[in-house]
This record gives C-alpha cells, sequence and structure tokens, in this order.
DNA sequence: AATGAATGAGACTTCATTCAT
DNA sequence: CATGAATGAAGTCTCATTCAT
C-alpha cells in the first residue's frame, strides 16, 4: 500500500520477478521447516506477505510450487561445483572438495530441503514424478565422475559398484546432518568434513593398495640390487 | 472374507488380537510407503477390511498407532539382535553381522519406516516426544558397543568421535536402500552387505596400523640404498 | 468374576434390580455433571463397572435411560413432599417448608439434573416429549396448591397470575444455586432458605393487607383531624 | 439467492461484514435453540447458506463463534442500559427499569442465551474460561450497584447478601421466560415486568417498613393533638 | 444376562484451489 | 497483477447403538 504509491520506476516486469523469486525464497524455508505435506500455502502467503491467491499466480499448485524450489536449489548448487571442480587436481581432493561442498550445503539451507527430497521422492504415486530422480542424478553426477576416474586411474577400489561407492559417501552426510538437527546442535562443518573424506577415503582406496605397496617396494628393491650389481660388475 | 464365511472355533480372544496385528501390520506397510502425514486412516482400515472406527477401538489416536508399529518393529528387530549378537566373536565379525542384520531389515520391512524415523524423529513439535530418539538410541547400541570395543582394543580408529563413526555406518545402508527403492529394484542383500561392511571396515580401522609400519620399513630401505649407493658411486 | 462364584443366593432378578438401581444411580450423576449431550453411555457403563452393551440390556436408548433417571429423582422427591406436606399447618408455614426442600434437593444433588431439566426441557425437537414438562408440573404442583390456597384465604396476593408467583419462588432458588456451583462454594442451605423464604412471602402477601388498612386509618385521622382544625381556626 | 444473481453495487468490504454478521446472528439463533454441544456448524452454515469451511474463515473455532456471539450479545445490552438508566431517578424506578429491561431482552432474543450461559458457565472444564462469568459480572454490574445505593439510603432491606438479592431478581425472570418458551406462548412483557417488580420490590424493602408507618402514623395524631391543645389553651 | 467387537453417522476442522472484482 | 472470499474434499476422531457369542 504505502509502497506501492512510492515506489516509482520498478518496471512490472521487475516487480514480478522480485516477487517470484520471494515466494519461492519463502516455500524453500517453509517445505524445509515442516516436510511438503506439514507446509501449507497459507504459511508461506503470510510470511511472503502476500494473499495465497497471489502465490497461485505464479505457480500452479504446491506441487509445482515445490518442484520449482527443489529445482532452483539443485540449480544453485550444481552450477557451483560446476564452476568450480575445474580448479581442483587430483582425484582426492576433488573428492574432499565435493564432501565439503556437500556438507555446506545441507547445513547452510538445513537438512530440510534434503529430508524433503528424500521423504518425497519415494512415494509412490510419484507426486513428482521423475523430477527429483533426474535433479538428484544431475547433482551428484560430479562425485560420480571423480569417482569413475578415481577407479580408472586406480585411486579407487574397482572391486564394487559405482553405486555402492555414491551411496558410502552421501549416507553418512545425511546421517551426520540429521544428527545435527535432532540434537540442535551445530555441526563443525571443516572439521566434520575433514573426518568423514578421511574415513571415506580410506575405505574407498583400493584394498591392494597395501599389497601394491608391497610390490612397489619390492621392485624398488629389486631395483637397488640390480644396479648395485650392474655398479659392482663395472 | 475367506474367515468370515466359516469362521468356527475362532477363540473370542483370538480374533481381536488377530485384529490387533493386522491393523499393526497393514499400518507398518502404509506408514512406510507415504510417511505419517500422507498415511490416512482411511486408507489403513480400507486395507485392512474394517471401518476407520474400528481402529480407534484399538488404537487411540494415529499418533498412537504409528508410535506402536514403531516400538513393534524395533522391538523385533532389538530381541533379534540380543539374541544372536553375542554368539559372534570378534569385532569386525560383529560389525559385519549388524550390517548386514541391519541391511535386511530394511530391505524386508521396506525402507518407509526407517524414513518415518528420520523425517517424523526431527519435527520441532516433538508429535512423537523422545520416543522415537529413544527407540533409535536402543536400536543402535549394539553397534555403539562394538565400535567402542574396537576402538578399545585398538581394531578402531579412535581419532574421530564415535557419533560419526556411528553416522559413517549407518548413513550408506539408509542411502543403499533408498536408491533400490526408487529404482524399484531388488537388492543383493548378502552381496551389498559384504561390500558395504568390507568398504566400511576399511575405512573403520587405525589408519596407521600396517599401512604406516610398511611406508616406515619401506622409507627405510629405501634410504640405506640411497646412502649405499651415494657410498659406491663415489 | 470372583464375585459370581461365591455369591450365593442372590436371586437372578434381584441381581438385575440392584444393577438397574446402580445404572440410575451412576447415570444420575454422569447427566448432573455434564448434562446430556456431553455425558456418554461410555463414561456411565465405565463407572458402573459394567460393558455398554449391558446398559442397553435395561434401557432402550441413552434418550430412554435419561428420562428415567428424571422420572426417578422426580418421583423421590414427590413423594417425600406428599409425606411431609399434609404435616404441616398454616401457609406460610407449608411455604417455607417447601422452599427449604427444594433448596435442600437441588443443593444434595447437585443442580446438575435442575440444569438437565432447564436445559433439555426446552429443545424444539421435543427429545423428551412432554416427560418433564409433566413431572415438573407434578413437582411444582404442592407449591402450586399452597399458593392458591393462600390466595384464597388471602394470605397471598391475589393480583398476579399463579405462574408469575411460581416462577418468583423457584426462579431465585435455582440462581442461589448456580451461583454457588459456579463459585464452588457451600450453601448455607438453612440459613438460605430462611432469608429467600422471608423476602419472597414478604413479596407474596397481599400489598394492601394490612399497610393499606394503616394507610386508610392515617388518612382518616389526618382527614379528621384537618377538618376538626379547620373548624376550630374559624 | 435473490442477492447473487444481480449483486451490483455492494462494496467488496460490506459484503463479508454482512457475513460476519449473518453467521452471528444466526449462530446466536441456533446455539439459543440448541445448546453449545447441540448446535452444529454444519446447521448454523446450512441456515446462512454458506459452506461450513466459510463459516472458519470468520470464526477459528465452534468456541470461538460462540464466545463472540455471547459477548456480542451482551455488549448490545450493556451499551442500552449505560445509556438509559443514568436518565432515570429513584431507587424503584432504576429497579422497574432494569427488571422490564432484562425481561424485554430476554424475551426478544428467546432465554437460548440464557440458558447456554447459565449452562455452559458451569462446565468444570471451562471451556469458556472466565469470559462468561465476567460478562455476567458486567451485565449484572448496575443492577447491583441499584441495590447496593438501594440498600445504603435505606430503600431496601440489608438484612441479606447482596448476592441473594441479585438471585432474587433475576432467578424469577429466567423462570418466567423459560415457562413462556416452553409454553410457546407470548409473554406480555410490560404486564409481566410491572408485576414482577412489584413482587420484588415489595419483598425487597426494608420489613420494617410497616412499622416505620406506624411509627408516623402516631406521630401525626401526637402532632395533631397537641396543636389542637395549644389551639384550645389560647 | 452380559459383553467384546464392530460400525454408521456425523462432528469439527484444514487446506489447496477457484473466481469475481 | 493482486486478492478477499468462498468452498469441496478430505482428515481425524467420537459415540450411540447392534449383534453374535
Amino acid at each position: 500500500m504505502t509502497t506501492s504509491s512510492v515506489s516509482r520506476r520498478v518496471p512490472v516486469q521487475a516487480r514480478s520477478e522480485q516477487r517470484l523469486k520471494a515466494i519461492l525464497e519463502t516455500a524453500r524455508l517453509v517445505f524445509s521447516e515442516v516436510g511438503y505435506a506439514c507446509a501449507t500455502m497459507t504459511e508461506i502467503a503470510r510470511r511472503v506477505g502476500v494473499s495465497e491467491a497471489t502465490i497461485f499466480t505464479y505457480f500452479a499448485s504446491k506441487r509445482d510450487l515445490c518442484v520449482r524450489v527443489l529445482v532452483t536449489w539443485y540449480d544453485e548448487i550444481i552450477a557451483q561445483v560446476e564452476n568450480e571442480l575445474p580448479l581442483i587436481a587430483g582425484t582426492r581432493s576433488k573428492f574432499t572438495y565435493l564432501v565439503r561442498t556437500h556438507l555446506y550445503r545441507l547445513t547452510v539451507d538445513g537438512t530440510g530441503l534434503c529430508a524433503l527430497i528424500l521423504s518425497e521422492g519415494r512415494e509412490k504415486d510419484d507426486k513428482f514424478g521423475d523430477v527429483i530422480v533426474e535433479l538428484q542424478r544431475r547433482y551428484t553426477a560430479p562425485m560420480m565422475s571423480v569417482l569413475a576416474e578415481g577407479v580408472a586411474n586406480g585411486d579407487v577400489r574397482a572391486d564394487m559398484p559405482l553405486g555402492l561407492l555414491r551411496s558410502a559417501v552421501y549416507g553418512p552426510m545425511e546421517h551426520v546432518l540429521w544428527d545435527a538437527v535432532r540434537k540442535e546442535k551445530a555441526v563443525d562443518i571443516e572439521a566434520t568434513a575433514a573426518s568423514l573424506a578421511g574415513l571415506l577415503w580410506q575405505g574407498l582406496v583400493p584394498p591392494d593398495t597395501r599389497r601394491a605397496a608391497l610390490q612397489q617396494l619390492r621392485g624398488d628393491i629389486v631395483g637397488a640390487v640390480k644396479r648395485f650389481e650392474a655398479a659392482v660388475s663395472k
């Protein structure tokens, strides 16, 4: 009311876009906090400061709003990763980066969205179609690449399906965060990320690394002996 | 249906207990499938083949029914573990057993209950009071003991909080199963359990034990060789 | 259970009658406490210590039970009054007796039944038919007789319809008791009865009896004196 | 119906306020007729001609609706009395005015609300908190003042607690009206008010008024005699 | 006679969604 | 574009009542 009469020169389109963003952000919060089923359009509208009807001029339905929230969220984080990951070298470094980033994201945005995805993503009557599955696939793609790469160059064990490795990586992180939320205690992201990355990486490296190390050691010794014999025989 | 037409000699009490069990089982299914909020008494009643009102003669409320479902489920699995675990010797064997059992349970009952617990366990307005938290604690107690024991006797790394280890263990399993559910493909429990247990265990052992020793040995030899070669080449 | 095997020689009929009485008494209590609508068969059954179904073998319906409760209650009090009233002589004494008795009854049984009658007796869809009206009529009959008698012999004012007098008498008593119940404070029946009876009786006596006579006498004397003075002063 | 086809120029706001009033009025009726427990939102909605849900956009709950009905009703009548009472002089005139006004109110609105207040006001589980008690207090405040005033200046007997006087005053009126409702016959308000006020007032005046009249008479006579003797002795 | 079990009908309440303005 | 108002559909829960045993 007060605002509209004074605010000049805000292009019509812009106002709409701001509003759209506001709704998306608020919805993200609300869905995060209480889950899809318990979230109400009334609450979202109230927080944004518009009427419920207004939301329906931007989004066709509650479901639609939720999907857009998820897509937006994923897009942000995927973009970030796609920007930063290439700057990092080494399988292990990349792995550690992804772990930290994931943990960071979840912590900042609450685990709500995560829970949302996990909870709602599994309904039989695929309320959200395959949207979530696809987003999840895109989101985990970089990690999958890193792991695949690792497998290829021998940094990562090749004796398990990649899918299992992915679970072994993402599972703990979600678990850590739910724990944190449940106990309402803050997580020391950096420390946790480092610990988890360490533990997981140790689990991920080929179990034969030690044998390999032995092989290498033997190679070294054999080489040294050979060189020694060569030197001696001169 | 089948029963009702000829139902003879079903002792009065028995009928009631069967009903109770039927409701519990059906409710377990329904809650698993769609979560607490989306599950409806109507649907549960429909599947059991009774009127909604009947359910309310057995359970005071939807919440009550759900709590009883969870308690029942946990009680079963906890009992099983408490029976079998003592028969197993060795930290690693116990660990592997617990992983397999957990995986097996989740697979058989669907991950629904698991999701239920994780989703509903985190609501601010503790709809379920501390019931869930306590159940969860009892359930994970054996694993925590095994890990603690391992830490004590040097089988398990001592450089991380136990809580983190727990997350590192349970997280992947849930993840694996959601994946399976999402893709509606069966899980080869034995194989998956073996793989996961292997991977996780490798992550759990103290990073410095044998490998570090190997590294040191190799370092020593390489150093010696170098010094020797240097001496020779002079 | 325990009882039935030992209790010998209680004639079948008697057991039934005891039970019937027990139900009636409990129902009276419950209806008194919470009113017809809020009273539940479950609660009554629980207090009596029988199953709900049992009550339905004694009473056709909740409504029926309630009517029987009222009839029983009225019958008791009506019988009492019909026994005692004839022993009392004098309009005013009878009046006072009735006031005290009414107050006493209501206080002992709680005002609940009274409220019940007043609340439920006025429903359009005469749930209770004319049962209540008729009971009420029988109950107030003695008081009406006393008042009519009083009017006949000049003890009670004749310038108002009897119905109004009845209201003037019973209204305050109910009011007093509701007040008491609302404030949860005990009523000093004797004192209150005396006060009320006094106040009401003073209102009931013909306004013109003694006072009017007095007025007239005074008028006469004053007139005579004036005339006399006038005559003298001339 | 009539409105909807042509509804022009009904200001947006107005429609809503009309609705609110319509609901309040209808609810007042329904609650009056059948009491709180038996009144259903369905019935109220049906009579107003809206859906049940609509009512819930105006009132948070059945209880809320009922409270608002009561408050509205009381506010109206309290306002009226506070306007008119100061214009009247003399304890007795004020008393009579209040009796007539009360009777009039109750007759117009039915005694239903009154019953509602009395019935619901006494529930143990203070469904309505102290709302009713407070309203009742405000409503009867003017009468209490008048009575207190009367006691102070000797117009009203001082030998009973005010509370008892209040009961003696309000009780009969409610009784009269219930009678009327039960018999579905109209009440001649003016006549009944006059009669009741007369009867009650007579009960309320100090019982020694007659003795006072006698005293006065004797005084008159003694005075006259004195004047007579004085005249004679001249 | 007594009852355990079951239920139909209906209560209040919530909420996503529509629509005229 | 924004919204006040309205609502249908559905949800949880209550309770008097029935019936086979």
